[in-house]
DNA sequence: GGCAGCAATCGTTTAATTACGATTTAATAC
DNA sequence: GTATTAAATCGTAATTAAACGATTGCTGCC
């Protein structure tokens, strides 16, 4: 069981801010294609879900919900912050993660560029 | 030099109709990782993006956009086609391909309901 | 200080991707 | 028929990804 506890919440609300880079070109594809290859394996679409699903953060008891070993988990953890689409903060003795809204904003709007 | 030309178009208009399939649960997942993963590769973004830009279909001279090999470029059309994101067909003695559209807005739908 | 819990990292194995050249298949042109 | 062209498939090498167990590194409790 869970000993220690959540002691205040991660991921402060971003400040909003558009963003003007482009949807197209040689760049945009190198960015879908980085962004996608991410989400292309069920286990981390899932972690994304569970945290856009809940507005508090949550921390590795995704190793509850996914049925796969903590160091697998781990490092599909790893994959999603590398491109940003998560972003995961030290609390205490646990890590907290958060999806990273304006990353999966530009995600869709890359894809509405195609 | 291209001695072959297109003798017709091919990609009929798909019939227009609703996709109700759910965007979440675990049969959701999957399909969204699958999609994303087959967008995963910026040559395979690269594709999509010249079949959508073109109304009329394109054939194989995609091997000249982009900067790899037919064999290469072929197995990224498959790739993309086993997915159900492109379509290809048979046009005398080239293939023609095109995207279709309604997988494209089903990978939208799916990461919309993220 | 020492102990316990959580999570990252390491090391390894297995499987899948990517890329290419070479070959095969299919269709047109002569 | 044969030659030519387009594209798929085959075979292979190199790279990357996925999964796990084991280890290490922190943090907080006693």
């Amino acid at each position: 069981m869970t000993k220690f506890r959540a002691t205040a919440a991660c991921c402060p609300p971003a400040k909003e801010q558009a963003n003007f880079r482009p949807v197209e070109g040689a760049k945009a594809d190198q960015e879908l294609a980085r962004l996608s290859k991410a989400l292309g394996h069920p286990a981390r679409v899932k972690i994304l879900r569970i945290l856009v699903r809940r507005t508090t953060c949550v921390c590795g008891d995704m190793v509850d919900e996914l049925s796969l070993a903590q160091s697998t988990v781990s490092q599909h953890l790893k994959v999603l912050k590398d491109v940003g689409l998560i972003r995961g903060d030290v609390d205490g003795p646990r890590s907290c993660y958060c999806v990273e809204p304006r990353t999966l904003r530009r995600l869709r709007a890359l894809l509405g560029g195609v």
